[in-house]
DNA sequence: AGAAAACGCGATCAATTGCTCATATTTTCT
DNA sequence: AGAAAATATGAGCAATTGATCGCGTTTTCT
């Protein structure tokens, strides 16, 4: 509801010889490039081909449409991200506190590298946002979060649980933004990253008093 | 760098006579409207001058691009929020965690209504989210939230106080943004409201132990 | 080798959009 | 009333962009 009724994601053709998977590559490498230095209003399929070093009609044989080379992009990173955090939140040798800190860390070190493309790429988002298969996407992020949650605090109420993965995601994005700003020295990002890791902790506290 | 270099956002020519003022303020209730209705995507200023009954030309007289009119409705929206927190968090007559609990209903209320325009209003904000106006708009917003934190917790480190109050405006955002997506029951909304208040109240009791 | 499938190409179209400018109308001031 | 300032109008321009399609080339398969 929020802008073009959501076109089809879906890869249009498979890539089946050697030469057109490695266009595909190519596409989404120089996508990623376009947008990091051109910004999402700049951002055009025409751009995209020709620092792919392709013709726009090639690009057009693997993706259906400019949206779908975002979501691509966005997809490969949610994938990323639900590795690391799977990874770090499923690690039971180490109290549920110390992995939160593991992930605040983790976090905001990936976010503040390639920030300028992760910034476009949100700037984007309305392209896609709508889709099914993007609400699934942001659905298998969250999963690994809400059961490390459900696991370190199996009394709280849904709600509160609900709440706390929310904000968590917004906690750590908002964070992220902030300092990939470039006027943060080195100190300063660190404080800030503990500073986060405190709070998450605290609040984590609360959620199951038991199990801090 | 995110978009086109900032273009200038302040007024063009103020309005002198009845008819231009109306049609200022006829020019700002359209862009509402439009953005809700169309979304960011297709808000046009052919679209809002259609809309509001006047002539393009007319609207190109009080405003100096598009961007002009966006920032503006953002600039109202901020200005009320600004408001609304100053007089909530300023009350010294009630404890700082009840205080915090009236800002998060308050906010939740409010982010509730008009959802689909405050979501295009943000999907809209690359446009004008780098000129200086955007900037400092955005500081003044904080600016009690910061006031309120250094108040409530005055022992606290900065690096605390400032991720302190992020992580509020992103949480408070998240949620709302959660909530207004049309699914959810009243008593969800108000069950997560107060988590989510729970959550800042704990948070703030571990900025400093003894104010809780 | 020869056919069929896969792939590559880029000129080109249709649509949209932000915005200007010459001109006409209305209001204000003297 | 009459001049000057303010305001209103909308046709139209310049630029951009997403996407297609017919045709040529390369790879694969039999």
């Amino acid at each position: 509801m929020s802008t073009p009724a959501n076109p089809r994601l879906s890869a249009r053709k498979q890539p089946r010889q050697q030469r057109s998977t490695e266009a595909v590559a190519a596409i989404l490498q120089a996508a990623a490039q376009v947008l990091a230095a051109e910004g999402a209003a700049r951002f055009t399929t025409a751009r995209v081909a020709e620092r792919a070093g392709i013709s726009i009609g090639s690009l057009y044989q693997y993706f259906p449409n400019k949206a779908a080379i975002l979501f691509r992009l966005q997809s490969d990173e949610w994938r990323d991200t639900r590795a690391v955090l799977t990874g770090l939140l499923a690690d039971t040798t180490q109290p549920s506190s110390a992995r939160l800190r593991a992930v605040v860390r983790a976090f905001v070190v990936s976010e503040c590298e390639e920030a300028a493309m992760r910034q476009a790429l949100d700037d984007a988002a309305p392209l896609y946002r709508d889709a099914p298969e993007a609400q699934a996407a942001r659905a298998e992020v969250k999963a690994p979060i809400m059961a490390f949650l459900t696991e370190a605090a199996p009394n709280a109420t849904t709600a509160h649980l609900t709440v706390a993965g929310d904000t968590m995601v917004g906690a750590l994005k908002v964070l992220g933004k902030a300092l990939s700003q470039s006027d943060q020295s080195q100190e300063e990002i660190a404080a800030r990253t503990e500073a986060l890791a405190d709070m998450l902790c605290a609040y984590l506290a609360t959620l199951e008093p038991s199990v801090v």
